[in-house]
DNA sequence: GTCTATAGAAGGATAGAC
DNA sequence: GTCTATCCTTCTATAGAC
Protein backbone atom coordinates (compact mmCIF):
# COMPACT_ATOMS: atom_id res chain seq x y z
CA UNK A 1 0.00 0.00 0.00
CA UNK A 2 1.54 3.30 -1.08
CA UNK A 3 1.19 6.64 0.67
CA UNK A 4 -1.41 7.72 -1.88
CA UNK A 5 -3.60 4.67 -1.49
CA UNK A 6 -4.18 5.23 2.19
CA UNK A 7 -7.52 6.55 3.14
CA UNK A 8 -7.67 10.31 3.63
CA UNK A 9 -9.11 10.14 7.12
CA UNK A 10 -6.25 7.95 8.24
CA UNK A 11 -3.67 10.25 6.68
CA UNK A 12 -5.18 13.22 8.50
CA UNK A 13 -5.28 11.32 11.76
CA UNK A 14 -1.64 10.29 11.52
CA UNK A 15 -0.51 13.78 10.62
CA UNK A 16 -2.53 15.22 13.49
CA UNK A 17 -1.02 12.71 15.91
CA UNK A 18 2.46 13.90 15.06
CA UNK A 19 1.71 17.63 15.09
CA UNK A 20 -0.34 17.55 18.30
CA UNK A 21 2.30 15.51 20.13
CA UNK A 22 4.98 17.90 18.98
CA UNK A 23 3.23 21.23 19.57
CA UNK A 24 0.38 20.46 21.94
CA UNK A 25 -3.24 21.50 21.41
CA UNK A 26 -2.57 25.24 21.63
CA UNK A 27 0.62 25.25 19.58
CA UNK A 28 -0.63 23.01 16.78
CA UNK A 29 -1.83 24.62 13.54
CA UNK A 30 -4.46 23.15 11.27
CA UNK A 31 -2.36 24.32 8.34
CA UNK A 32 0.61 22.26 9.59
CA UNK A 33 -1.56 19.18 9.89
CA UNK A 34 -3.00 19.70 6.40
CA UNK A 35 0.46 20.16 4.91
CA UNK A 36 1.81 17.06 6.61
CA UNK A 37 -1.20 15.05 5.45
CA UNK A 38 -0.74 16.38 1.94
CA UNK A 39 -4.21 17.87 1.70
CA UNK A 40 -5.85 21.26 2.33
CA UNK A 41 -7.37 22.76 5.46
CA UNK A 42 -10.96 22.47 4.27
CA UNK A 43 -10.69 18.70 4.19
CA UNK A 44 -9.67 18.60 7.82
CA UNK A 45 -12.95 20.24 8.71
CA UNK A 46 -14.85 18.00 6.34
CA UNK A 47 -13.62 14.92 8.21
CA UNK A 48 -13.34 16.16 11.79
CA UNK A 49 -15.43 19.34 11.87
CA UNK A 50 -13.32 21.27 14.40
CA UNK A 51 -9.80 21.35 15.78
CA UNK A 52 -11.19 20.34 19.17
CA UNK A 53 -12.83 17.19 17.81
CA UNK A 54 -9.70 16.26 15.86
CA UNK A 55 -7.59 16.73 18.97
CA UNK A 56 -9.97 14.71 21.10
CA UNK A 57 -9.86 11.82 18.63
CA UNK A 58 -6.06 11.81 18.61
CA UNK A 59 -5.75 12.15 22.36
CA UNK A 60 -8.10 9.30 23.20
CA UNK A 61 -6.29 7.02 20.81
CA UNK A 62 -2.69 7.69 21.87
CA UNK A 63 -3.43 7.91 25.60
CA UNK A 64 -5.32 4.64 25.37
CA UNK A 65 -2.29 2.99 23.77
CA UNK A 66 -0.01 4.17 26.58
CA UNK A 67 -2.33 2.92 29.30
CA UNK A 68 -2.80 -0.42 27.58
CA UNK A 69 0.84 -1.13 28.37
CA UNK A 70 -0.10 -1.53 32.01
CA UNK A 71 -2.26 -4.57 31.18
CA UNK A 72 0.40 -7.29 31.66
CA UNK A 73 0.17 -6.83 35.44
CA UNK A 74 -3.00 -8.87 35.25
CA UNK A 75 -1.59 -11.88 33.41
CA UNK A 76 -1.40 -15.05 35.45
CA UNK A 77 1.56 -17.26 36.15
CA UNK A 78 4.28 -14.66 36.67
CA UNK A 79 5.85 -13.58 39.93
CA UNK A 80 5.56 -9.94 40.95
CA UNK A 81 9.21 -9.47 40.10
CA UNK A 82 8.83 -10.98 36.63
CA UNK A 83 5.81 -8.81 35.93
CA UNK A 84 7.78 -5.76 36.96
CA UNK A 85 10.71 -6.65 34.70
CA UNK A 86 8.34 -7.39 31.84
CA UNK A 87 6.51 -4.11 32.37
CA UNK A 88 9.65 -1.96 32.31
CA UNK A 89 10.98 -3.65 29.18
CA UNK A 90 7.69 -3.16 27.34
CA UNK A 91 6.84 0.29 28.61
CA UNK A 92 10.26 1.83 28.07
CA UNK A 93 10.53 0.29 24.61
CA UNK A 94 7.15 1.78 23.72
CA UNK A 95 8.10 5.24 24.96
CA UNK A 96 11.40 5.05 23.11
CA UNK A 97 9.35 4.70 19.94
CA UNK A 98 7.00 7.53 20.98
CA UNK A 99 9.31 9.89 22.85
CA UNK A 100 6.96 12.88 22.79
CA UNK A 101 4.01 10.97 24.14
CA UNK A 102 4.60 11.14 27.92
CA UNK A 103 5.12 14.90 28.11
CA UNK A 104 2.23 15.48 25.72
CA UNK A 105 -0.21 13.44 27.77
CA UNK A 106 0.90 14.81 31.13
CA UNK A 107 0.58 18.34 29.90
CA UNK A 108 -2.79 18.10 28.21
CA UNK A 109 -4.23 16.18 31.14
CA UNK A 110 -3.13 18.77 33.66
CA UNK A 111 -4.93 21.43 31.66
CA UNK A 112 -8.03 19.26 31.11
CA UNK A 113 -8.29 16.55 33.76
CA UNK A 114 -11.72 15.54 32.45
CA UNK A 115 -10.03 14.06 29.37
CA UNK A 116 -8.36 11.29 31.33
CA UNK A 117 -11.59 10.38 33.02
CA UNK A 118 -13.03 9.30 29.69
CA UNK A 119 -10.25 6.72 29.51
CA UNK A 120 -10.05 5.60 33.12
CA UNK A 121 -13.68 5.74 34.19
CA UNK A 122 -14.38 2.26 32.85
CA UNK A 123 -11.54 0.76 34.87
CA UNK A 124 -12.45 -0.56 38.30
CA UNK A 125 -9.25 0.10 40.22
CA UNK A 126 -10.52 -1.49 43.38
CA UNK A 127 -11.31 -4.75 41.59
CA UNK A 128 -7.92 -4.52 39.89
CA UNK A 129 -6.18 -4.35 43.23
CA UNK A 130 -8.20 -7.30 44.53
CA UNK A 131 -7.06 -9.38 41.56
CA UNK A 132 -3.44 -8.58 42.21
CA UNK A 133 -3.93 -9.25 45.90
CA UNK A 134 -5.31 -12.68 45.15
CA UNK A 135 -2.58 -13.55 42.65
CA UNK A 136 0.30 -12.45 44.85
CA UNK A 137 -0.83 -12.90 48.45
CA UNK A 138 2.42 -14.36 49.74
CA UNK A 139 4.71 -11.95 47.93
CA UNK A 140 2.76 -8.94 49.15
CA UNK A 141 3.04 -10.20 52.71
CA UNK A 142 6.73 -10.94 52.29
CA UNK A 143 7.42 -7.40 51.07
CA UNK A 144 5.02 -5.92 53.60
CA UNK A 145 2.93 -4.21 50.91
CA UNK A 146 -0.32 -3.26 52.60
CA UNK A 147 -3.23 -1.47 50.94
CA UNK A 148 -2.27 1.90 52.42
CA UNK A 149 1.09 2.08 50.63
CA UNK A 150 -0.12 0.74 47.29
CA UNK A 151 -0.62 4.24 45.84
CA UNK A 152 2.92 5.22 46.88
CA UNK A 153 4.40 2.09 45.33
CA UNK A 154 2.40 2.28 42.11
CA UNK A 155 3.27 5.91 41.47
CA UNK A 156 6.92 5.16 42.19
CA UNK A 157 6.94 2.33 39.67
CA UNK A 158 5.38 4.54 36.99
CA UNK A 159 7.67 7.44 37.88
CA UNK A 160 10.86 5.50 37.19
CA UNK A 161 9.90 4.74 33.61
CA UNK A 162 7.89 7.81 32.60
CA UNK A 163 9.93 10.58 34.19
CA UNK A 164 13.13 10.14 32.12
CA UNK A 165 11.06 10.71 28.98
CA UNK A 166 8.89 13.47 30.39
CA UNK A 167 12.01 15.32 31.58
CA UNK A 168 14.14 14.36 28.61
CA UNK A 169 14.89 17.97 27.68
CA UNK A 170 16.52 18.62 31.04
CA UNK A 171 18.15 15.24 31.48
CA UNK A 172 19.70 15.17 28.03
CA UNK A 173 21.16 18.63 28.60
CA UNK A 174 22.85 17.56 31.81
CA UNK A 175 23.98 14.24 30.35
CA UNK A 176 25.70 16.06 27.52
CA UNK A 177 28.07 17.85 29.88
CA UNK A 178 28.71 14.53 31.65
CA UNK A 179 29.36 12.67 28.42
CA UNK A 180 26.47 10.26 29.03
CA UNK A 181 24.50 8.94 26.05
CA UNK A 182 20.73 9.17 26.54
CA UNK A 183 19.86 6.14 24.41
CA UNK A 184 22.33 3.94 26.24
CA UNK A 185 21.00 5.29 29.52
CA UNK A 186 17.42 4.38 28.54
CA UNK A 187 18.45 0.90 27.46
CA UNK A 188 20.13 0.33 30.85
CA UNK A 189 17.13 1.75 32.63
CA UNK A 190 14.87 -1.18 31.77
CA UNK A 191 16.88 -3.38 34.09
CA UNK A 192 17.99 -0.73 36.56
CA UNK A 193 14.44 0.37 37.33
CA UNK A 194 13.30 -3.19 38.03
CA UNK A 195 16.34 -3.84 40.23
CA UNK A 196 15.82 -0.55 42.04
CA UNK A 197 12.17 -1.20 42.84
CA UNK A 198 12.86 -4.78 43.89
CA UNK A 199 15.68 -3.54 46.10
CA UNK A 200 13.38 -1.08 47.81
CA UNK A 201 10.69 -3.74 48.29
CA UNK A 202 13.09 -6.39 49.53
CA UNK A 203 14.45 -3.97 52.06
CA UNK A 204 10.96 -3.66 53.51
CA UNK A 205 11.24 -7.30 54.55
CA UNK A 206 13.81 -6.48 57.22
CA UNK A 207 11.75 -3.61 58.60
CA UNK A 208 8.74 -5.92 58.65
CA UNK A 209 7.19 -6.11 62.10
CA UNK B 1 2.68 47.69 51.12
CA UNK B 2 -0.70 47.49 49.40
CA UNK B 3 -1.47 45.96 46.02
CA UNK B 4 -1.49 49.41 44.42
CA UNK B 5 1.87 50.47 45.75
CA UNK B 6 3.73 47.66 44.11
CA UNK B 7 5.77 48.58 41.12
CA UNK B 8 4.06 47.97 37.79
CA UNK B 9 6.80 45.82 36.37
CA UNK B 10 6.58 43.50 39.35
CA UNK B 11 2.81 43.27 39.06
CA UNK B 12 3.11 42.34 35.39
CA UNK B 13 5.78 39.79 36.13
CA UNK B 14 3.72 38.11 38.85
CA UNK B 15 0.61 38.02 36.70
CA UNK B 16 2.60 36.59 33.81
CA UNK B 17 4.09 33.90 36.08
CA UNK B 18 0.63 32.68 36.98
CA UNK B 19 -0.86 32.80 33.49
CA UNK B 20 2.13 31.20 31.77
CA UNK B 21 2.29 28.39 34.33
CA UNK B 22 -1.40 27.77 33.92
CA UNK B 23 -1.71 27.95 30.12
CA UNK B 24 1.82 27.54 28.80
CA UNK B 25 3.50 29.84 26.30
CA UNK B 26 1.12 29.02 23.43
CA UNK B 27 -2.07 29.07 25.48
CA UNK B 28 -1.33 32.25 27.42
CA UNK B 29 -2.95 35.49 26.28
CA UNK B 30 -1.45 38.93 26.77
CA UNK B 31 -4.93 40.18 27.57
CA UNK B 32 -5.25 37.68 30.44
CA UNK B 33 -1.95 38.81 31.86
CA UNK B 34 -2.92 42.48 31.59
CA UNK B 35 -6.27 41.85 33.27
CA UNK B 36 -4.69 39.91 36.11
CA UNK B 37 -2.09 42.63 36.60
CA UNK B 38 -4.83 45.26 36.58
CA UNK B 39 -3.36 47.23 33.67
CA UNK B 40 -3.81 47.31 29.90
CA UNK B 41 -2.07 45.40 27.15
CA UNK B 42 -0.06 48.33 25.86
CA UNK B 43 1.76 48.55 29.15
CA UNK B 44 2.91 44.96 28.88
CA UNK B 45 4.70 45.84 25.68
CA UNK B 46 6.07 49.00 27.17
CA UNK B 47 7.82 47.01 29.90
CA UNK B 48 8.70 43.75 28.14
CA UNK B 49 8.43 44.60 24.42
CA UNK B 50 7.16 41.18 23.24
CA UNK B 51 5.38 38.12 24.56
CA UNK B 52 8.52 36.07 23.90
CA UNK B 53 10.67 38.31 26.05
CA UNK B 54 8.11 38.34 28.86
CA UNK B 55 7.91 34.57 28.74
CA UNK B 56 11.66 34.18 28.75
CA UNK B 57 11.97 36.41 31.83
CA UNK B 58 9.33 34.41 33.69
CA UNK B 59 10.74 31.06 32.66
CA UNK B 60 14.31 31.81 33.71
CA UNK B 61 13.12 33.02 37.08
CA UNK B 62 10.79 30.17 38.04
CA UNK B 63 12.97 27.41 36.60
CA UNK B 64 15.93 28.83 38.49
CA UNK B 65 13.94 28.70 41.73
CA UNK B 66 13.08 25.04 41.20
CA UNK B 67 16.66 24.08 40.48
CA UNK B 68 17.95 26.01 43.46
CA UNK B 69 16.16 23.48 45.65
CA UNK B 70 18.81 20.94 44.69
CA UNK B 71 21.50 23.01 46.38
CA UNK B 72 21.34 21.42 49.87
CA UNK B 73 23.08 18.34 48.51
CA UNK B 74 26.27 20.33 48.72
CA UNK B 75 26.00 21.38 52.36
CA UNK B 76 28.57 19.82 54.66
CA UNK B 77 28.07 17.81 57.79
CA UNK B 78 25.06 15.73 56.83
CA UNK B 79 24.97 12.07 55.95
CA UNK B 80 23.71 11.07 52.49
CA UNK B 81 20.53 9.81 54.08
CA UNK B 82 19.91 13.06 55.97
CA UNK B 83 20.49 15.08 52.82
CA UNK B 84 18.02 12.93 50.98
CA UNK B 85 15.36 13.35 53.66
CA UNK B 86 16.00 17.08 53.81
CA UNK B 87 15.76 17.34 50.03
CA UNK B 88 12.42 15.55 49.76
CA UNK B 89 10.89 17.61 52.54
CA UNK B 90 12.01 20.89 50.96
CA UNK B 91 11.36 19.99 47.34
CA UNK B 92 7.92 18.51 47.85
CA UNK B 93 6.87 21.40 50.07
CA UNK B 94 7.99 23.83 47.38
CA UNK B 95 6.08 22.02 44.63
CA UNK B 96 3.02 21.82 46.84
CA UNK B 97 3.06 25.62 46.88
CA UNK B 98 3.69 25.78 43.11
CA UNK B 99 1.75 22.80 41.81
CA UNK B 100 1.74 23.87 38.16
CA UNK B 101 5.48 24.45 38.03
CA UNK B 102 6.79 20.93 37.29
CA UNK B 103 4.52 20.20 34.33
CA UNK B 104 5.04 23.73 33.00
CA UNK B 105 8.82 23.46 33.04
CA UNK B 106 8.97 19.93 31.65
CA UNK B 107 6.68 20.85 28.80
CA UNK B 108 8.32 24.11 27.76
CA UNK B 109 11.76 22.55 27.98
CA UNK B 110 10.85 19.64 25.76
CA UNK B 111 9.67 22.09 23.11
CA UNK B 112 12.69 24.36 23.54
CA UNK B 113 15.64 22.46 25.07
CA UNK B 114 17.90 25.46 24.56
CA UNK B 115 16.05 27.27 27.32
CA UNK B 116 17.32 24.95 30.02
CA UNK B 117 20.88 25.31 28.82
CA UNK B 118 20.83 28.96 29.81
CA UNK B 119 20.21 27.84 33.36
CA UNK B 120 22.41 24.77 33.59
CA UNK B 121 25.38 25.79 31.47
CA UNK B 122 27.04 27.57 34.35
CA UNK B 123 26.87 24.48 36.53
CA UNK B 124 29.87 22.18 36.41
CA UNK B 125 28.23 18.82 36.99
CA UNK B 126 31.52 16.95 36.97
CA UNK B 127 32.91 19.12 39.74
CA UNK B 128 29.62 18.73 41.60
CA UNK B 129 29.95 14.99 41.51
CA UNK B 130 33.56 15.20 42.72
CA UNK B 131 32.44 17.25 45.72
CA UNK B 132 29.80 14.69 46.66
CA UNK B 133 32.29 11.90 46.09
CA UNK B 134 34.73 13.54 48.51
CA UNK B 135 32.09 14.26 51.16
CA UNK B 136 30.59 10.76 51.11
CA UNK B 137 33.38 8.40 50.11
CA UNK B 138 32.54 5.68 52.64
CA UNK B 139 28.78 5.78 52.16
CA UNK B 140 29.10 5.57 48.38
CA UNK B 141 31.33 2.53 48.75
CA UNK B 142 28.98 0.97 51.26
CA UNK B 143 26.01 1.34 48.89
CA UNK B 144 28.10 0.37 45.90
CA UNK B 145 27.33 3.62 44.06
CA UNK B 146 29.90 3.86 41.30
CA UNK B 147 30.15 6.69 38.76
CA UNK B 148 28.40 4.68 36.05
CA UNK B 149 25.12 4.37 37.94
CA UNK B 150 25.04 7.94 39.25
CA UNK B 151 22.80 9.15 36.40
CA UNK B 152 20.34 6.32 37.06
CA UNK B 153 20.24 7.07 40.79
CA UNK B 154 19.95 10.84 40.39
CA UNK B 155 17.10 10.65 37.90
CA UNK B 156 15.32 8.15 40.14
CA UNK B 157 15.59 10.48 43.12
CA UNK B 158 14.18 13.40 41.13
CA UNK B 159 11.49 11.21 39.58
CA UNK B 160 9.97 10.23 42.92
CA UNK B 161 9.32 13.83 43.93
CA UNK B 162 8.58 15.50 40.60
CA UNK B 163 6.45 12.85 38.90
CA UNK B 164 3.48 12.93 41.29
CA UNK B 165 3.06 16.63 40.54
CA UNK B 166 3.78 16.39 36.82
CA UNK B 167 1.23 13.59 36.52
CA UNK B 168 -1.19 15.01 39.04
CA UNK B 169 -4.09 15.13 36.58
CA UNK B 170 -3.92 11.38 36.04
CA UNK B 171 -3.05 10.40 39.58
CA UNK B 172 -5.75 12.47 41.20
CA UNK B 173 -8.33 10.96 38.86
CA UNK B 174 -7.37 7.42 39.84
CA UNK B 175 -7.08 8.31 43.53
CA UNK B 176 -10.64 9.62 43.48
CA UNK B 177 -12.06 6.24 42.59
CA UNK B 178 -9.87 4.67 45.28
CA UNK B 179 -10.91 7.18 47.93
CA UNK B 180 -7.34 8.40 48.40
CA UNK B 181 -6.71 12.06 49.23
CA UNK B 182 -4.00 13.65 47.09
CA UNK B 183 -2.82 16.14 49.71
CA UNK B 184 -2.47 13.46 52.35
CA UNK B 185 -0.66 11.30 49.80
CA UNK B 186 1.82 14.09 49.06
CA UNK B 187 2.44 14.73 52.74
CA UNK B 188 3.23 11.03 53.26
CA UNK B 189 5.41 11.01 50.19
CA UNK B 190 8.13 13.16 51.76
CA UNK B 191 9.06 10.31 54.05
CA UNK B 192 8.05 7.42 51.80
CA UNK B 193 10.30 8.59 48.96
CA UNK B 194 13.32 8.89 51.25
CA UNK B 195 12.65 5.46 52.75
CA UNK B 196 12.13 3.96 49.33
CA UNK B 197 15.41 5.29 47.91
CA UNK B 198 17.34 4.30 51.02
CA UNK B 199 15.80 0.85 50.84
CA UNK B 200 16.90 0.44 47.24
CA UNK B 201 20.42 1.66 48.07
CA UNK B 202 20.79 -0.45 51.18
CA UNK B 203 19.76 -3.49 49.21
CA UNK B 204 22.72 -2.88 46.92
CA UNK B 205 24.96 -3.65 49.88
CA UNK B 206 24.00 -7.32 49.82
CA UNK B 207 24.60 -7.59 46.06
CA UNK B 208 27.95 -5.88 46.54
CA UNK B 209 30.79 -7.96 45.20
C1' DG C 1 4.14 55.95 32.60
C1' DT C 2 -0.37 54.92 31.38
C1' DC C 3 -4.25 54.96 28.55
C1' DT C 4 -7.53 54.29 24.13
C1' DA C 5 -7.82 53.05 19.64
C1' DT C 6 -6.38 50.53 15.90
C1' DA C 7 -3.25 48.40 12.70
C1' DG C 8 -1.84 44.08 10.86
C1' DA C 9 -1.20 39.27 10.88
C1' DA C 10 -2.64 34.62 11.87
C1' DG C 11 -5.64 31.04 12.38
C1' DG C 12 -10.12 28.40 12.53
C1' DA C 13 -14.00 27.73 9.94
C1' DT C 14 -17.22 27.89 5.85
C1' DA C 15 -19.22 28.74 1.01
C1' DG C 16 -19.43 27.13 -3.25
C1' DA C 17 -17.31 25.30 -7.60
C1' DC C 18 -15.93 20.97 -9.52
C1' DG D 1 -14.58 13.99 -1.72
C1' DT D 2 -11.55 17.59 -2.72
C1' DC D 3 -10.27 22.08 -3.94
C1' DT D 4 -9.85 27.54 -3.93
C1' DA D 5 -11.24 31.61 -2.06
C1' DT D 6 -12.71 34.11 1.67
C1' DC D 7 -14.98 35.29 5.97
C1' DC D 8 -14.51 36.46 10.71
C1' DT D 9 -12.57 36.26 15.04
C1' DT D 10 -8.64 36.51 17.91
C1' DC D 11 -4.29 38.04 19.16
C1' DT D 12 0.15 40.56 19.18
C1' DA D 13 1.93 44.83 18.63
C1' DT D 14 2.11 49.88 17.88
C1' DA D 15 0.60 54.87 17.30
C1' DG D 16 -0.50 58.68 19.55
C1' DA D 17 -3.10 61.41 23.20
C1' DC D 18 -2.64 62.66 27.99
Amino acid sequence: MTEDDRQTEEKIFDAASIVFQEKGMDGARMQDIANRAGINKALLHYYFRTKDLLFEAVFQKVAGRLFAKFAPVLSEGLTLEDKLRFFYREHITFMKENPRLPAFILNEINRHPERIKKITRHIDFIKLWETIEKQHKEELEKYNITIDIVPQVMVSIAALSVFPFAARGIIEGIFESLGVDFDKYIEDRKEFAADFIMGALKNRQSTNK
